[in-house]
RNA sequence: GUGGGCGUGGCGGAACCGGUAGACGCAGCGGACUUAAAAUCCGCUUUCCCAUGGAAGUGCGGGUUCGAGUCCCGCCGCCCGCACCA
């Protein structure tokens, strides 16, 4: 039996939609526009079985949207510059630009081989001048906007390699390539205010109704809006300090007030004090990873200083530099309340300070405390004119009392800071600025745009190419006219990915995008992309799209309307200990010969462990490469496979076994329709129309919901219908159907299947197949019969019958006589077309 | 610690709004075709029992209900995010 020749179907509907340029996009379509979106990929050199996954649902999407009719934008593009180019050329000496762009032809070959409904002449690679030329022009509206600015911070400086290094380079306090341990350092860099759109930000968040549930908390926690009071405290000998607390109404309960290592204040009273100032510096080395969080101890240093407590002048409070108070969050200082912060309570302890009370719940007001705060609700006690209030009615009273007498004001707190953008590499946009002596900061003028990152660069040298490169960074200042330095940062590769999904809508050569084009496609409709960006990436494009719509430019508040976020390709892991202490040896899986008991290396033929069943990643050798399971299955099956079984927000494990079980599904599909070609006629089948039309309706369903896994077990009941079926209209009409609705999964299949029923046109251009109701509602229906709840058996009746003749057929049942043994039921409940269940 | 998610056969997973648990796939077992194999097709496949029938069963213990995988309370376990956030 002649099979489904992929190889030969894969080129010749690949040339085909390319040539009559199926997938490409028009401004101007009067179709209602729907836009489908991936997450763009960094060119590292190949695909992998995450991106075939993702793509692979976006296309699913894309292509049912466009057979609905819609006129469906589905781009694709490269995120292509960041750190991997740099490592590239310093490990192979080869330069970040031709090494990536050969990575982006490798990669662009790949993914065309799979079929993907992409709308290739709106492609873009954010490292080509066209495109970070109108970043570079974005930025200098927001400079000029005010929502960028300047300032010193800290940066992870390798003194060896003469970097900035990030934190994911920093390896227990050394640089991952030179080892030196790093240093902090303050350099001048720029920032975007973010900070501008929190509460936006929050709030917008809640108008995303097709957005995880969990994404939205996670960009909410990040942002960590809180309210509450800052107050000022007075220090005795001069001076004061401001704390924020959120928990104003506990203010008598306060017994100390600590601030932060690296406060101004601990600075200054370390000047004249050795043993703070060696506090302060144990303080900094102390880890901050989430373990040694755990287990530190909350320490302190008396300063001798003391202030005044505000409600009273007669208190005064002792001030401690602690190590658990953060500089950069709040003021850097805060007021302790032993009784009811369990922080607080374990400092107080250690350094014996009193634990007042001042938050009890009724009826318990004189209960202690012990070693654990006390964080509950309940009503003020030994806070004077506060008592017996609610706490939170305490908290607007002191709120309110502090505004009236002027020592403190309500404010709202955020745990987000500005986004600092300032990069110290080459390979990113690069800041359009020039810095000159008598000048400043002087913005490149747009004529001079864009500013273009020079390729005659060497990177096997320490510190920056773009510093040391003889002429690039020696111009005139555009205000003045002599002599001044570019910028040599870049910028932050988010920076990229924050609005390339509006450049995808519109690019034309002399602008950003053109805003009436961009507002007509944007939001993207459905956004597909791993959890890993819920925070970072979605937010950041989150605010640029504000500050675009701030600025003018765009009249868009929310990129991305719909989210979805798919889980992981996982694979088995194979290898063989190799004794005490040393590592495991990890095998490949095409090394391997699988049985259904266990794992064989072929080269030996010994045994290996197989291990969990995880990521896919070099270091455990479990990665599947695409490309030989393409060559050996083709495209279609394994963008079946990706569909398959798993749902796809949950990790899919890649196996042999499943793969071979898509292809075979590629195969019958195939044999359907060649049998269908040479079936003799016969009568209309009303059972066969059913099936077909409970398939398109539940099928259109589930790919409306992104549950490509049910609609794949929907298309195996619909081939076994099909395969049982008389041929017919009905089994024709059927197989017709089948391959319109596989062909957004199994494209080419679907195309070489649709010719061979001697269809003129593509399956990818005929209309989305409509379900009949009347064929949706069967005449008859099982009824299930329980006996207290238990199932005794079951009946046909039509739909739609009486309670009491499904009540007489279900007392007639043996099952049910048997069971009731004589008696009278004391109750039966019927629920129509469903069950009746007789309570005995 | 904190926020969230999840727990269903040998495995991945279905089950609308509380109404026949285990769809569909994988693996396995049996059979057909074949000289044979591959491919393909058909059947079986939650567990247990005194087996033409019956009982139990969705992490554990309670509860609500005629009826609970689904709702409520209390546990246990796993996964993810954040983490000294005042």
């Amino acid at each position: 039996m002649p099979r489904f020749d992929h190889q030969a179907a894969e080129a010749r509907w690949q040339a085909i939609w390319a040539e009559r340029q199926c997938f490409v996009a028009r401004d101007d379509s009067p179709k209602p526009k729907s836009y489908v979106l991936e997450m763009f990929p960094y060119p590292s050199g190949r695909v992998h079985m995450g991106h075939v996954r993702n793509y692979t649902m976006g296309d699913v999407v894309a292509r049912t949207r466009r057979a609905q009719g819609f006129e469906v934008l589905h781009p694709m593009g490269w995120d292509a510059f960041g750190m991997p180019a740099e490592n590239a050329a310093i490990e192979k000496g080869v330069h970040p630009g031709a090494w990536t762009r050969a990575n982006i032809a490798a990669m662009r070959a790949q993914l065309q081989r799979i079929g993907f409904a992409f709308d290739w002449s709106r492609e873009l690679a954010t490292c080509e001048p066209d495109y970070y030329g109108q970043e570079q022009a974005l930025f200098l509206d927001l400079l000029a906007a005010g929502l960028v600015y300047r300032k010193d911070a800290a940066v992870n400086w390798d003194p060896v390699d003469m970097t900035v290094l990030a934190n994911e380079q920093v390896i227990d306090g050394r640089g991952w390539r030179s080892g030196a341990l790093v240093e902090r350092r303050k350099l001048s860099q720029w920032f975007l205010k973010i900070t501008d759109f929190a509460d936006d930000l929050v709030e917008g968040l809640a108008g995303l109704h097709e957005w995880p549930e969990k994404v939205r908390l996670m960009q909410e926690n990040w942002i960590g809006r809180s309210t509450g009071l800052r107050f000022t405290f007075q220090i005795t000998d001069g001076g004061s300090f401001d704390v924020f607390t959120t928990r104003p109404d506990t203010l008598f309960g306060a017994s100390f007030a600590a601030i932060a290592a690296d406060h101004p204040i601990a600075a200054r009273c370390a000047e004249n004090n050795a043993a703070l100032a060696a506090f302060i510096e144990e303080c900094r080395t102390g880890g901050t990873a989430a373990a040694e969080i755990e287990t530190q101890e909350k320490r302190g240093f008396d300063t001798g200083l003391s202030v005044v407590h505000p409600l009273d002048p007669a208190l005064l409070l002792p001030v401690f530099v602690a190590n658990f108070v953060l500089m950069d969050y709040g003021t850097g200082a805060l007021f302790g309340c032993p009784a009811h912060d369990q922080r607080d309570l374990d400092f107080a302890r250690r350094y014996q300070l009193p634990v007042p009370r001042v938050v009890a719940p009724a009826g318990d007001e004189q209960a202690a405390i012990g070693t654990e705060a006390y964080t509950g609700s309940g009503l003020m006690v030994n806070s004077r004119w506060l008592d017996g209030m609610s706490a939170a009615d305490a908290r607007a009273a002191v709120i309110a009392r502090a505004e009236a007498e002027g020592w403190g004001e309500a404010v709202t707190q955020y745990r987000l800071r500005d986004w600092g953008v300032s990069r110290q590499r080459y390979w990113g946009t690069p800041i359009p600025i020039v810095h000159c002596d008598n000048c400043g900061a002087v913005p490149v003028p747009r004529a001079e745009l864009p500013v273009i990152l020079p390729e005659d660069v060497t990177l096997d040298l320490p510190g920056n190419p773009l510093d040391r490169h003889p002429t690039w960074k020696h111009v005139p200042c555009p205000s003045c006219g002599k002599p001044a330095r570019r910028e040599t940062d870049t910028l932050d590769t988010f920076t990229n990915s924050s609005w390339y999904f509006i450049r995808f809508a519109s690019a034309p050569a002399d602008r950003p995008f053109d805003p009436a084009v961009a507002a007509a496609w944007l939001p993207v409709d459905q956004y597909i992309g791993g959890v890993e960006h819920a925070i970072l990436h979605l937010l950041y494009a989150r605010f640029w799209t504000r500050a675009l719509q701030r600025i003018g430019h765009l009249d868009v508040a929310e990129p991305f309307a719909g989210l979805f976020t798919q889980g992981m390709v996982t694979h088995e892991t194979y290898s063989r200990a190799q004794g005490e202490g040393a590592a495991p040896l990890w095998f490949a899986p095409e090394d391997i010969d699988r049985t259904a008991d266990g794992a064989t290396l072929k080269a030996d033929g010994g045994a290996v462990d197989v291990g969990r069943v995880i990521k896919m990643s070099k270091s455990k050798k479990n990665v599947v490469d695409p490309d030989h399971i393409l060559g050996r299955y083709g495209a279609d099956a394994v963008r079946w496979f990706m569909l398959s079984d798993s749902p796809p927000e949950r990790d899919l494990a890649w196996s042999e076994s499943g793969i071979d079980g898509a292809w075979r599904f590629i195969q019958r599909v195939w044999r359907l329709a060649e049998e269908q070609v040479a079936a003799t006629d016969g009568a209309d089948d009303a059972k066969v129309d059913r099936a077909v039309h409970r398939t398109i309706a539940a099928m259109t369903t589930d790919i409306d919901r992104l549950q490509f896994n049910k609609a794949v077990a929907r298309l195996y009941e619909l081939v076994a219908a099909l395969e049982r079926a008389p041929s017919g209209p009905s089994r024709r009409a059927g197989v017709v159907t089948l391959l319109q609705l596989v062909a957004p999964m199994a494209p080419h299949l679907a195309e070489e299947a649709w010719a061979l029923l001697g269809h003129d046109g593509l399956v990818c251009d005929a209309a989305w197949p409509q379900a009949d109701p009347a064929l949706l509602v069967d005449d008859e229906v099982t009824i299930a019969v329980q006996v207290n709840g238990k199932l005794k058996g079951n009946f046909t009746a039509a739909k739609g019958s009486d309670t009491a003749a499904l009540e007489g057929m279900a007392l007639a049942l043996a099952n049910v006589q048997r069971s009731l043994d004589g008696a009278a039921p004391r109750k039966i409940i019927v629920v129509p077309d469903r069950l009746v269940n007789i309570v005995a």
